[in-house]
DNA sequence: CTGAAAGCGCTTACAG
DNA sequence: CTGAAAGCGCTTACAG
């Protein structure tokens, strides 16, 4: 005879009879409640380790009407600078018994990552990517990561400082002696707004921007062409800025294709200190967004709106560091 | 006064009420039945926009007993391979009314992510990384993908042919007329088995292997640290195999450390047709283990096992194909 | 602590 | 198609 239960999934009744305790006691040993007596926590972890239970998430949400669960939504996974921002999150959001959820947008025609944490009760949503379209209040706390161009009402608002990273690099280019410096740009919100820091910084000192890449894609093969019609514009360019370090990459194509050395004929230098920037091969000099302060920040916003919904918005931005390595030298 | 159905979200019944219909009705139109009408489907359809209604995950699971939600464990984010992985799945699961949902094993000591996933009451299961443990049968479907170090019992497999990438590999060193072709190796399972495919060639041809860096990290510095051991150990080698591109990356660096030129004076390959591979700067001859189709059989795999649950376990290996760029040179 | 109870928002037969 | 009903596996008061 087929014996039932063996084939089914153990419940929280299982559980309780195994430990020869009431349903609400397991309940309670699963919440970490401390009105739970040493022993009888101890008896009900044995039958949950016996029987191989694990609490339904489905069930714990519709009852308590909430997930512990915080959605992220990204722009794609391959572009990799959400990691950082994602383990600053976590590290300070699962303490407070939540866990993080990722879905990417990518190449979506609507904003079916966010609908998706929506449908599935995500406590609280993080926008880390371009959404298609502006949102109202989406009914739950809400914090936006970076520069947007879509809004969403009544969101808590943490970035990097764009315009302060800019200068950094900038300054330091201009230190070194270089007063021809390019900038290669390309779309979405934070090129944007990177470029807009770089055209103030050189109207300050009085000098023309030299720019191009406006309608590149922001990744190798934008920053290789970008390159390719800065150089063929503005040949007298002794450094040129990209808008990531990915675009600094193809970039780097396009120098050596022209025959300029880095950093000997032209300096070098990126955005967003990643894996790319730090490796030997091409040994960047580049800002750090400090994702990973970002994504703390984020996080304590977001456990603060948990805590406090009706405070007032908030709008928290990181200052960048500049890392220097050997893309960039004394003109 | 405050009006208590305005704060809270809407259900099946207030769609059902504003439509005009049965709340049996609103489910046949959310579960797309074809028993209704297309007049009544409208209705609901409006009703659902009017309101805003989203369908809760967490009812839907619980009441039906399956969650329509595909769980896939990788291994880290940073390692963006398994995004071709993901799309392949997708588009084979997704028209079928699976979404996936994925999580990183990182640096977790216990397999925490496969349990969420259990906790979530995923439908199935995607390994696409290494795990912690053995498993046993997890309850659920699972397809394990590519050459692991843990079982999980009744698991199907598809992964690509790692044996025949690395013939096709030194095959075209061989053609070029390169004899000392050592490799850098690194620790997991791929590399494990890149390591044993180059053994078997090699010996074939009656030569000495000429490997380093078994206990490196299958990372940029681990490749880098490969390779100088590689040099040291082996000055002959006029070409290189890395375990993967990233480590092809480091070892791109350590050869011009030495004053190699690439493919001048040394040939190099890498393993995955990563991005990196692809980009101009490195234009790297590598393998593509075509993950893409890797994750269309993983997903045929896996709706054959929700449709026949004890089906035989299946083995499936996906034919890689190698990818020449100007990394590689005749001697 | 226990135990009985209500309820979360759906799905799923089932009688009409 | 409708409508009443049971049930999924939990959480959450609440009386004892």
């Amino acid at each position: 005879m087929a014996n039932p239960t063996s084939r089914s999934r153990p419940t929280i009744y299982d559980v309780a009879r195994a430990a020869g305790v009431s349903k609400s006691l397991v309940s309670l040993v699963l919440n970490e409640s401390e009105l739970v007596s040493p022993q009888r926590r101890e008896a009900v972890l044995a039958a949950i380790a016996r029987l191989d239970y694990r609490p339904s998430h489905a069930a714990a949400t519709l009852a308590a009407a909430r997930s512990r669960t915080i959605g992220v939504v990204i722009d794609d996974y391959r572009n990799p600078w959400f990691v950082d921002l994602l383990e600053g999150m976590r590290a300070e959001v699962t303490v407070k018994g939540y866990r993080l959820a990722v879905a990417e947008q990518r190449s979506a025609t609507t904003d079916e990552a966010l609908e998706g944490f929506l449908g599935g009760r995500a406590d609280a949503i993080v926008v880390a990517g371009e959404l298609i379209a502006d949102q109202p209040d989406l009914g739950v706390p809400c914090v936006v990561i970076g520069v947007r161009e879509r809004n969403v009402a009544g969101a808590d608002h943490v970035s990097s400082d764009e315009a302060s990273g800019v200068r950094l690099a900038l300054d330091h280019l201009a230190v070194l002696g270089h007063r021809r410096i390019g900038h290669v740009t390309g779309r979405g919100g934070s090129a944007r707004a990177r470029l807009a820091a770089y055209r103030r910084w050189v109207e300050r000192l009085g000098e023309a921007p030299l720019v191009a890449g406006a309608a590149q894609e922001t990744n190798e093969a934008g920053g290789y062409a970008g390159a390719v019609e800065l150089l063929k514009a503005h040949p007298e360019v002794t450094a040129v800025l990209a808008a990531n370090d990915t675009m600094a990459l193809g970039a780097r194509a396009a120098l050596a294709e022209a025959g300029r050395q880095v950093p000997g004929d032209v300096a070098l230098v990126g955005y967003d200190d990643s894996l790319l920037a730090r490796a030997r091969y091409l040994d960047l000099t580049t800002v750090d967004s400090r994702n990973y302060e970002v994504g703390l920040a984020a996080g304590r916003a977001l456990l603060r709106r948990l805590d406090v919904p009706d405070a007032p918005p908030l709008t928290e931005v990181i200052a960048p560091r500049l890392v220097v390595r050997t893309s960039t030298r004394r003109v």
